[in-house]
DNA sequence: GCTCTCACG
DNA sequence: ACGTACGTGAGAGCC
């Protein structure tokens, strides 16, 4: 007979955390909630011995309940980093014991348990679900049993239907109106104000439901039924909120949940990384050594060595002649401010830390001197972000050798969570303590004693040295090595010259154009007031939706989830209804353009260098493409003539240089051509066609004289959806038509461009068979949710897979041009340099010398980066300022 | 901290 | 029938 397990994850590892004392292994990793939830599994494994287990746990953190009711668990604390950090740890521990668990986006893990136990039910499968919320009575039946928790997670107390109609006089049912009533305030769900469970139980004895109190109000007296009738409507989404969701597509997954207890010597070494000594002895598993075959992964042991006016110093330069890996802890976001807290050197069973005021003196010399040899291999975690931050404090850093953050960026881009606490655990390595829990985050933020900082650094140095074999084999399994060395490591290095360079801004442009700025804000803004007939925040979307929709009665375009939509795309509809729709539009202009660029760039000047330091960051766009920070100098506005100005501000750092501006012309439609190979689409740009015209005399049918200025525009928003994976309802919603004639452009242009259609149809079934997609460079990307049954996930990969290629390997093709250009432009010796990227377009400034030389050498560097069928076109433009350079 | 809006390619 | 264009970062309002 089958017997199931199911384990509410969530729920078990809180309450484990807060009954537990603070555990912590040596590398300062929290254990104490892992540990408290491995005592309580192993004892129901002993106890129960299923068949089947399950550990299910919440994913995301928006689920179907915040439809409607957008305050669900909010007000909740936030999880203690402490905690946080020992989810991943108990996923892997759990993959050690062979159990199965769940997550699922969008539900939470009581539905998860819910839908199985309404399956358990169906079979008639005996089941014992396993947690600390009394909300999970309500799934109690004739073949499932509920253990709640008790003090802590030690014992737990067994309910079935009896015993709660027992202690509560209800069904299993009636818990849910047991909630309805009395609310949940760490769920943040309301119940009835002044309803507790006493009289809740009252109620629901009496009227057997929500539905039964509130149609009887009238057999309640006095504050009691005031209360009730003014809380109607919350008692009956309380009531909803509480229902578990049994309905989770889980089909035909109960197979997975199958459970045949445990490998020794995976749990072993999980258990040495964990240092959880006495359950490897209580469970009799294998010391390290003795795993049979197993790869004994020791804890993480090595001796941590303070940098100090006592050091031999020829121990510690051999020490550094053959170190594995470094970590350079530069807190805080921005590596042009960030605060340096010192460093650690790892190799073999040593680790060598020096704190930061150590570094900067004469006894770091030693230390200083290896940072800023070429020759000493440096392995380490966003090098290019130490590198950044040294040179701040006047020390060079030189050798990377290799990143363990770039690499996992180029191993999985769209993963979010590159911290190495994260990456430890993902490699099954020793797993580590995170940066929050050690160092608090936001207003929490404290440096504790260096004591701690010099553990953290070393257990990071450390697990940078483990990670590096690994990833390197990756790097080799998934062809991403070229990628890596010979594109984005040499990259990294040549953003952080560039940004440490910075460009210049005029900070007197700024202010000029910001006061002729605020004098237009003044008079719009009361032009607007005397319109609405009345004075109102018009930066506050409620308060201008008010304004609009209630009071002038404007038509409800869009509205969006807290209330009415006022963007850009809604007020163009509205402008034939009232004036002050133009005046808003005007107003929004002028004020974006004032609060992001004139008084945010303003702020970003350096008072002592007259310059702008932006960041870029090589490990965030999931495409390939940089993106950048502090300030991001990729949105600077060029469309709209009253924004462009702002260009006017950016100017060369030397007097008489010049601002030279080369951007590759249509380089993802060129891209494109390439990769699909079509032949109409190669020729057109082989003759250098205007390609917005070309693809209007071929959707259109016409001669190129017959082409007029919309056909044309019709003809770019055509090529815009080809590129980001065009669908009917994108393009008519983009160039207001309806979905049909949109179809019907999308069927003409594929009948001209036959080997576009074929691309697309290609690259998706490729991503459907292979899971990810690659662009030129083989920079890779994956798309799971391309295999979805839910068809807006699968429209959304589907996507994703036609236009990452294209985007990617445009990505791939100005990265190539800027470390190609950094070393033409060093081997010339010339003066010139490069500033800023803007994804197709580099900047440069530029002596009056060299501007000869520049405005022939970018070009030629960038349109042979890489070699392709299709030729790449870049167009050069200079003058005074980068307003000029158009 | 989240939502909306908007700047860029 | 479903219901979105691809990739980013920043400021303001509001809770």
């Amino acid at each position: 007979m089958d017997k199931w397990m199911l384990i509410d994850g969530n729920s078990i590892i809180y309450r484990a955390f807060f009954a537990m004392p603070p555990l912590t292994n040596s590398a300062g990793l929290h254990t104490n909630a892992v540990y408290g939830f491995t005592t309580m599994l192993l004892k129901l494994l002993e106890e129960e011995k299923p068949t089947h287990v399950l550990v299910a746990f919440d994913a995301g953190k928006v689920t179907f309940r915040h439809e409607g009711y957008t305050e669900y668990k909010g007000g909740r604390q936030k999880t203690p980093p402490e905690l946080s950090e020992q989810f991943p740890v108990l996923k892997e521990l759990l993959q050690s014991f062979s159990i199965a668990q769940f997550e699922l986006a969008g539900y939470e893990a009581d539905d998860i348990i819910g839908t199985l136990t309404r399956m358990a039910d169906e079979q008639g499968v005996e089941t014992i679900v396993v947690s600390g919320d009394k909300d999970m009575l309500q799934l109690a039946s004739e073949q499932v049993t509920i253990a709640l928790t008790r003090k802590g997670v030690s014992e737990v107390d067994r309910y079935d239907p009896a015993e709660i109609q027992e202690k509560y006089g209800l069904t299993p049912l009636q818990i849910i109106d047991l909630k309805g009533l009395m609310g949940d305030a760490s769920d943040n769900i309301p119940g009835i104000p002044g309803v507790g469970e006493k009289t809740a139980l009252k109620l629901l004895h009496e009227f057997e439901s929500v539905e039964g109190v509130l149609a009887n109000t009238n057999e309640l007296k006095g504050k009691m039924k005031e209360k009730v009738e003014a809380h109607k409507d919350d008692a009956l989404m309380s009531k909803r909120l509480a229902t578990i969701y049994r309905e989770v597509p889980l089909e035909n997954q109960t197979d997975e949940l199958a459970y045949g207890g445990y490998d020794k010597a995976a749990l072993a070494q999980s258990f040495r990384k964990l240092e959880f000594r006495s359950l490897i002895d209580r469970l009799e598993l294998p010391e390290a050594g003795e795993a049979d075959g197993a790869e004994a992964v020791a804890a993480a042991t090595y001796e941590i060595i303070r940098v100090d006016s006592d050091t031999d110093v020829s121990s510690l330069k051999a020490f550094l002649a053959q170190s594995e890996s470094v970590y350079i802890e530069a807190y805080g976001e921005n590596p042009h401010q960030s605060q340096l807290l010192g460093l650690a050197v790892a190799a073999g069973e040593q680790v060598y830390v020096i704190d930061c005021d150590t570094l900067e003196s004469p006894v770091g010399q030693p230390v200083r001197d290896w940072l800023a040899d070429d020759k000493a291999p440096k392995y380490g975690y966003d090098l290019h972000k130490a590198e950044l931050a040294l040179s701040w404090h006047h020390i060079t850093f030189c050798g990377t050798a290799f990143d363990v953050q770039l690499a996992a960026y180029l191993l999985d881009p769209t993963e979010t969570n590159q911290t190495l606490n994260f990456l430890a655990a993902k490699y099954g390595i020793p797993a580590i303590a995170s940066d929050e829990a050690v160092y608090g985050r936001g207003a929490k933020f404290k440096v504790p004693d260096f004591e701690e900082v010099a553990r953290h650094l070393a257990a990071k140095a450390d697990t940078v040295r483990r990670l590096v074999p690994l990833q390197q084999g990756d790097l080799e399994k998934t062809d991403m090595t070229k990628l890596y060395y010979e594109l984005e490591q040499p990259l990294s290095i040549v953003l952080a010259r560039m940004e440490k360079r910075g460009i210049r801004v005029n900070a007197q442009t700024l202010e000029e154009l910001g006061s002729e700025l605020e004098h237009k804000l003044v008079s719009y803004m009361s032009d607007i007031y005397q319109h609405a007939g009345m004075e109102f925040n018009i930066n506050s979307p409620k308060q201008l939706g008010e304004v609009l929709f209630e009071r002038l009665g404007l038509p409800v375009i869009k509205k969006t989830k807290t209330g009415y939509s006022t963007d850009a795309e809604v007020l163009e509809k509205l402008e034939p209804y009232h004036e002050i729709v133009r005046l808003i539009l005007y107003y929004r202009q002028l004020s974006k353009l004032q609060s992001t660029y004139v008084e945010g760039l303003l702020k970003e000047i350096r008072r002592d260098t007259g310059k702008v330091h932006t960041y870029y960051r090589q490990t965030i766009a999931a495409t390939g493409r940089l993106s950048s920070q502090f300030p991001n100098l990729q949105n600077i506005p060029i469309r709209l003539e009253e924004g462009r100005r702002i260009r006017k501000a950016f100017v060369p750092s030397e007097p008489d240089w010049l601002i030279l501006g080369a951007d590759y012309s249509q380089i993802e439609l060129r891209v494109l051509a390439q990769i699909s190979g079509d032949e109409n689409l190669k020729e057109a740009f082989v003759h250098d066609m205007d390609i917005h015209t070309k693809t209007a005399m071929d959707v259109f049918g016409v001669s190129a004289d017959a082409v007029d200025a919309n056909m044309r525009r019709q003809a770019k928003a055509v090529n815009f959806g080809i590129v980001y994976g065009i669908s009917d309802f994108g393009l008519s919603n983009n160039l207001n038509i309806t979905r049909k004639d949109a179809a019907r452009f999308i069927e003409q242009y594929f009948e001209a461009f036959k080997g576009v259609r074929a691309y697309m149809d290609n690259i998706v079934m490729d991503a459907r068979r292979d899971g990810y997609v690659t662009t030129l460079l083989e920079r890779r990307r994956y798309l799971p949710e391309i295999k979805a049954s839910n068809f807006n996930l699968r429209s959304f990969a589907e996507r994703t897979a036609m236009n990452t290629p294209i985007q990617g390997t445009a990505a791939d093709i100005i990265k190539l041009a800027m470390v190609r250009m950094d070393e033409e432009l060093r081997k010339r010796n010339l003066r010139s340099r490069m500033l800023l990227q803007v994804h197709d377009e580099l900047v440069f400034e530029v002596p009056p010398d060299e501007l000869e030389t520049m405005k022939t050498l970018v070009p030629e560097v960038m349109e042979s980066a890489l070699a392709l069928d299709v030729p790449l076109k870049v167009d050069v433009n200079y003058g005074i300022n980068w307003y000029e350079t158009k």
